[in-house]
DNA sequence: AAAAACTATGCACACGTGTTCATATAGGCG
DNA sequence: CGCCTATATGAACACGTGTGCATAGTTTTT
């Protein structure tokens, strides 16, 4: 009885040349066996693939990925914090797309800062690609995968560079659908309230409302930052209806910072939505439809988002060299209750 | 000038020989100079780092892993469909505490059903551990872990075997909760809207309302089967209400389900929460502290969870052969506004 | 001064796979 | 039979790294 060297650090996991001992036939065959395509006498691959399901192989990825020869099928996924409810329902779905078609997905969440070493750390895979979803991200990801010539797919902003594609929402035209929905009922004085401001969703949007506004020979009657989550809305909304009262429209950059508006105005502050105040949000989350929340809102299509992505993707990793390409998708004027 | 013979199929990885030789030192000293501790005279690591970051060079994370000795440092993580805003929340802290201890999260995630290939996929990588989170997970999973000696960390149900741990709440004390809580206020005609029947989380909350309920001398007004979602929830409590008018307390088997049952009851069927119908949750997900909702639930606390899940992982990597263990986190009960 | 301990460094091996290359066998066709 | 093609198979290499081993140089201890 062999006497183990090493007490068991990693169990010895089974390899390509114990099924081939086994099965009394050379390593080349089995590898073959799990190749589809290769020259492999038929009744030798059922043997071999029996033996190895007896002994519960399955190829090393990291060897077989470590061949330079085809991809490593490995994607990361930089994401923003989950607590967002947007940035976690599609997240969902790229990680069901990807796998789908043979993707693994490495998954990197921040909650407001994602540490440096985190993103060179998860370079020192040869990743096929790099997703970015979500507004805050380091800018030395970018000169890293450009180094490193790792395909960069971002979506919620647009970003320029050779290798990078990028898919975003028309975030101005959204915002402009917003600020017509709430004129459409009247409203007259309009305030928006931001995400944080640093952010190209952001920019887009306060560009777009403002432009609207204007368009409509109106004023906008206030502008104030959040952080795009349900408790920044609340505390920004509080702050910006105590002093100006005469707000009647309100255009939230996303939708948990409209629903921590609503709370606070129709809490608080007395008001009711949408008798005397109408809040819009943006994104179109899963809860806006609940029939307590019924929220206003401008659809960000998550599941057009996604196929765009991944439409992206595979064309990028088809032509490297391709140029980039930058993808605009149409928002959509949802109507509910808060307008 | 060299001709390239395979055109950047994958454009060459800069590899430690590159650094080497532009550094003039052997392949060696670049792989020690990237190795804490290791002997290497101070200036020429230095020296050896610069040339490294000039070229973009990081050591191949795959061929490290390859590496028999140490771990690979690899993780999967299967979740439920991330729609749910407590599997995403949780997801999130996970994946924070692993990246903190150099661990890499591949992240499966299903709605509804995991195909057999993802699973039997993911672990074609020599993986650290596999965590599974939630409860409808296939039972090969657990056969194929355990044949490749894979450590298995579960939460949110228990399960037994050896290299299996287990994470979950007390079920059954958290539903005796609530039951108390709803009949303090002076509800007697209690009803359960539960789950999928089949998982154990449902069991258990099942059995400690049912227990309860008993315990007070009272008899269960209903029992009924939800889905765990906003939408099952919605639908079951409509059903239920209408059949069982005379129900004026409902325990939720979680927060998903309570607010649809909210929702339905003083939305279409003209109850009022908490007047004349107690709504108690379950899991206390963020929302449920919204002002707007201020659900009264019973806290299944994530941050005590993620914290298990990594003591139960860091002790069985240092020691795979030990003893399986079975950690109940103390459910909490949270008085707002909907009992 | 001798011995011992520590530091520094290159060579060679191991990790587990996919695939090329050479070789061998079988089958179709003149 | 002789030629060509399609199929089958094992040996050998490449992927890129970490580290054991042997050796040499340097400092400390006895």
């Amino acid at each position: 009885m062999a006497r183990q060297v090493s007490p068991a650090l990693r169990p010895h996991r089974v390899t390509a040349a114990d099924v081939a001992r086994k099965a009394g036939v050379s390593r080349s065959a089995v590898s073959r066996a799990f190749t589809e395509g290769a020259y492999l006498d038929k009744d030798k691959r059922a043997h071999i693939l029996q033996v190895a399901a007896e002994l519960g192989y399955r190829p090393n990825a990291l060897a077989a990925g470590l061949q330079g020869r085809g991809r490593s099928n490995l994607v990361a996924i930089m994401t923003g914090d989950l607590v967002n409810h947007y940035d976690g329902e599609i997240l969902a779905r790229m990680i069901r797309q990807l796998t789908a078609i043979g993707k693994w997905s490495f998954v990197l969440s921040a909650g407001g800062e994602m540490p440096e070493a985190d993103v060179t750390g998860v370079l020192g895979f040869p990743l096929d690609a790099m997703i970015l979803r979500g507004g805050s991200v380091p800018d030395d990801v970018v000169a890293h995968c450009a180094k490193l010539k790792i395909p960069l797919i971002v979506s919620g902003r647009i970003l320029e560079g050779p290798g990078i594609d990028s898919v975003c929402c028309d975030n101005a035209r959204g915002a402009a659908m917003a600020v017509q929905g709430l004129i459409a009922k009247g409203r007259r004085r309009i305030a928006y309230l931001g995400g944080q401001a640093d952010l190209t969703s952001d920019r887009e949007r306060r560009k777009g409302f403002l432009d609207a506004v204007r368009a409509a020979g109106l004023e906008p009657a206030a502008q104030v930052d959040g952080d795009y989550s349900f408790e920044g809305g609340f505390a920004a909304a509080r702050a910006l209806l105590s002093s100006h009262p005469e707000i009647d429209g309100l255009f939230c950059a996303n939708d948990a910072m409209a629903l921590g508006a609503q709370a606070v105005a129709t809490g608080e502050l007395g008001r009711s939505v949408p008798e005397n105040l109408s809040i819009i949000g943006f994104d179109d989350i899963a809860m806006a439809r609940w029939p307590m929340i019924a929220l206003s809102t401008i659809r960000n299509d998550m599941d057009m988002t996604v196929t765009q992505i991944m439409r992206l993707l595979t064309a990028r990793l088809k032509d490297p060299e391709a140029p980039s390409q930058t993808i605009r998708t149409a928002p959509e004027f949802i109507a509910r209750g808060t307008h």
